[in-house]
RNA sequence: GUGGUUGUAGCUCAGUUGGUUAGAGCGCCUGGUUGUGGUCCAGGAGGUCGUCGGUUCGAACCCGAUCUUCCACCCCA
């Protein structure tokens, strides 16, 4: 061993560390809680997939960024041998959490029971460059319900996004929009068969003014007639504010094309029962500009933003796909799903000192270590305290008291308990109270009820 | 994938006409307190200056490559 390995995650990759992890289950269960609540199931699928069931779903950006796994041993050998690229690699990471969900379907379907609602709370990878709030391995909570195309799953989403985030603290925006209102413009403005670019395009207006789109869009070779056109919509849709009245507003653009009126009839479906049922503490709105990179999309789409005036990324995104599971040989399973992004959530959570008190499962109770005779005796009320539900520990060497002090404080434990040769003969405790300072002796049969006091 | 940026002790950072043994604060360890932490006092450990290579009599400092960090683009959670 001649040079020491400097340890350290790879790029993009964090460790987490105990009261991290406890903030990040705190998000995780708020929203596991809400998807249980409407009846979604858990399930898990590997952290790797074929390369095949992944690539050509995310669109060409996509693809680039599939974190891939080489190919080992003689199938390397070979690939390398024949300078045969493909088969340099099988298998790549999961993406995100949709696609191994449309294949997991098309697997089982004869052991679910449809519509079917799941939930998936697991790691996704992808091989960008990493910067705030974007990492190569980050967290997804997905619920997707799968084998219907009612409109009232778009409106339970709404709710549940609403749910999850007044349980947390974050007042949101939820934007939504619809992917035919999107086929429609393009063919609006004759360019129906650019709706890709166009829909990347408009994605950007929330950055970027609507002059450069517009240049992007000439760069695409948009038609000059096609860019006024859409100059008019974009305008209408960035100034009309209010929801009801750029709906209307679309209404007239759109009018005969049957894209566009079937777009807004969902939209307006969707606002409707949102109304009536109504939210409490989002905002739902319907915004143009919206459009989501990954084009599998085929109906509604959503994105939610922190009501805050700082600018960051979306927290969450959605949206129907209408055949996801086609390419899998399962055509016609329509479905709808929403995306939450744990790790930007907590970021936003804790900027704002969002998370709760109090909340930390550490240690209430530590037994400081005399020796051997004395750690018998604690070892053995150990049992009894665990059973009545209190956080305890036993210092595991006899360690100078001063050590063992100091781990209780560092590890902010509330109570200790020592017992010597004197606690000893009389069958108690001394209890310590680490934030008082104040220590009383306490028969061993009363710890517990008094612990439960305090 | 493109452009830029960062990297010195566990952490946050000082440290230029390149020149002897590289510093601070916090943290850590030991003692003051043989059964008492968080405060205080005294002492101590810890760095081949991201890595590799080059220029130079001499490099933390200049140059190149590479890795990492952060930022913009691309895209996205």
């Amino acid at each position: 061993m001649s040079k020491q390995y400097k340890p350290s995650t790879p790029k993009g990759t964090r460790d987490f560390l105990p009261t991290v992890v406890q903030r990040r289950n705190y998000i995780f269960d708020t929203i596991k809680t809400v998807f249980e609540h409407y009846g979604y199931q858990p399930i898990e699928t590997p952290a790797m997939e074929n390369l095949e069931t992944l690539t050509g779903k995310y669109g060409e950006e996509g693809d680039r960024l599939i974190f891939k796994i080489l190919a080992r041993g003689e199938k390397l050998n070979k690939a390398l041998a024949d300078f045969n690229q493909t088969n340099l690699t099988e298998e790549a990471l999961r993406y995100d959490l949709t696609v191994p969900f449309a294949r997991f379907v098309v697997q089982h379907q004869n052991d679910l029971a449809f519509p079917f609602r799941r939930y998936q709370i697991q790691p996704v990878w992808r091989a960008d460059r990493p910067q705030k709030g974007r990492y190569r391995e980050f967290f997804q909570c997905d619920a997707d319900v799968i084998g219907t195309d009612s409109l009232r799953c778009e409106v339970e989403i709404v709710q549940m996004l609403d749910n999850v985030f007044t349980k947390l603290g974050l007042p949101v925006e939820i934007k939504i929009n619809n992917r035919k209102l999107l086929t429609a413009l393009a063919a609006y403005v004759g360019e129906a068969d650019k709706l890709i670019p166009l829909t990347i395009a408009i994605d950007k207006l929330d950055k970027m003014p609507l002059d450069k789109v517009l240049a992007d869009l000439d760069n695409q070779g948009f038609s000059a007639e096609a860019q006024t056109k859409l100059k008019t919509v974009l305008e209408a849709a960035r100034d009309l504010t209010d929801s009801a009245a750029l709906m209307d507003k679309m209404e007239q653009v759109f009018a005969g094309n049957a894209d566009g009126e079937k777009g807004l009839e969902e939209l307006r479906y969707v606002f409707s029962k949102v109304k009536t049922l109504g939210l409490e503490t989002s905002k739902l709105r319907f915004d143009m500009s919206l459009a989501r990179g990954l084009n599998y999309y085929t109906g509604a789409i959503f994105e939610v933003v922190p009501r805050t005036d700082e600018q960051v990324g979306s927290i969450s995104g959605g949206g129907r796909y209408d055949d996801l599971t086609g390419v899998f040989g399962m055509p016609g399973m329509s479905g709808v799903g929403i995306s939450f992004g744990a790790d930007r959530i907590y970021d936003m959570l804790e900027a704002r000192d969002g998370f709760p008190k109090n909340e930390t499962a550490g240690t209430e109770l530590l037994f400081v270590n005399f020796g051997e005779t004395e750690a018998d005796f604690c070892h053995e009320l150990l049992g009894s305290i665990r059973k009545a539900g209190i956080r305890a520990e036993l210092y595991p060497d006899a360690s100078k008291m001063k050590k063992q002090m100091k781990y209780a404080n560092d590890k902010q434990i509330k109570f200790v308990a020592m017992v010597g040769e004197d606690e000893m003969a009389a069958d108690s405790v001394t209890l310590k109270n680490m934030e008082s300072g104040e220590q009383e002796l306490i028969g061993k049969n009363e710890l517990i009820s008094k612990l439960k006091m305090l």
